[in-house]
DNA sequence: GGAGCAAGTAAGTAACCACTTGCAACCCTG
DNA sequence: CAGGGTTGCAAGTGGTTACTTACTTGCTCC
């Protein structure tokens, strides 16, 4: 690997356990397995290298798409929403540490949460596709729905373990479940083929 | 106010905005108006500062109750919910700092993350009794509902002012929209004597 | 085999950090 | 007025941090 690549790495894992002041060009070096001085030849200064960082960070993130037609909400909608809770797992300490220093270092967090933000407008013109279709019920509240399911995801992806009390469910089966409930407070319809969700607040 | 009071006063104020290890001793001297010695004299270490700190902000942080024998779930569950909101987002710096800090001092981090746990269930509690008296459906998904409404009232909490396209709701009416959408998600029925909410859902 | 470049090594610099010491000023109580 | 306790002030200590300089080593390409 590059070796530009692996101090990138190595910074991003260092920072993730000690935040921006707890990760020194010494650790960074050290977990690289380079001398300090090449970090400093290589990016100029640690300023740089944590911009560069958040770039390769940002142009790194997918984020999946929902169907221009929908066919099955939930299985998509479930589908999407375990590829972003993924992501967010694998990246949890980043992202609760970039967070966490929102007041000293706004940029990283604002970068980060480029992500969610853009999740959030996708799911939102789906679900008015949804109800433009008939798929959903006309009086569903769309925003408050998507900022909850949004908060569900994020909340799960930084917070499962270190409040496991308020997430029972096991990891895998969360999206599912998240939708599921998603869906019956907005009011969406199960599909007919699917079994059906025994409705009780719906029509 | 006393000095000891003070000084931590300013602490919590450094560390919400600059982290644990930018909250320098001379930093919080200068916020608290006293001499950086004063703050050795009076607790010895800035590490037993940060103890003081914490137990001070516990003892602090009210939880809420919710009744005994539900009346109007819809009313009970926004008033509790928009205690526990406003309380949050008051510290939400403090929440944020402490919570990105857990890979390096997890102690501050679960301490704070007591409140949510607890409330969380106080709130499981509250919808068991609801499904044992027959206000919510008996196939409601609790443990994830219950998740979801936390996530969503911490989500809130810290993150409106980051994502302001997540939660375009304004804050004063945040709470009773996730009410709404939590409680058509459970499948609690809204009381019958109340004026419309605006109901579609209900019959 | 030598030029050129990427990387390691050793040492140092100025700033900052938590924390200490010694002393002077003040205030309250007896 | 005397004395003890609290606070401020000035200075300093040892450790750490980001960053620099000067030099050496090893590898590649011609």
């Amino acid at each position: 690997m590059d070796i530009r690549d692996r101090i990138i790495d190595a910074a991003k894992k260092v920072y993730a356990q000690h935040g921006f002041r707890g990760a020194t060009t010494r650790l960074i070096a050290i977990e690289a397995g380079v001398n300090e001085v090449t970090l400093f030849r290589t990016f100029g200064s640690k300023a740089a290298l944590f911009e560069a960082l958040m770039q390769t960070h940002v142009a790194k993130s997918p984020i999946p798409t929902l169907p221009n037609s929908p066919v099955d909400p939930e299985l998509e909608m479930t589908e999407w929403c375990a590829v972003i809770l993924a992501h967010m797992r694998e990246n949890r300490s980043m992202i609760r540490t970039s967070f966490g220093e929102i007041g000293d270092r706004p940029e990283a967090a604002l970068s980060m949460s480029e992500g969610p933000n853009c999740a959030g407008m996708i799911l939102t013109d789906y679900l008015l596709r949804l109800q433009a279709i008939g798929m959903a019920s006309a009086d569903g509240d769309i925003p408050t729905a998507v900022a909850m399911l949004m908060s569900s995801i994020i909340g799960d992806a930084i917070s499962r373990d270190v409040m496991p009390g308020v997430f029972p469910q096991p990891e895998s089966e969360a999206p599912a479940k998240y939708v599921r409930t998603f869906m019956r407070g907005l009011g969406v319809k199960p599909v007919r083929s699917r079994a059906p969700v025994h409705s009780a607040a719906g029509d």
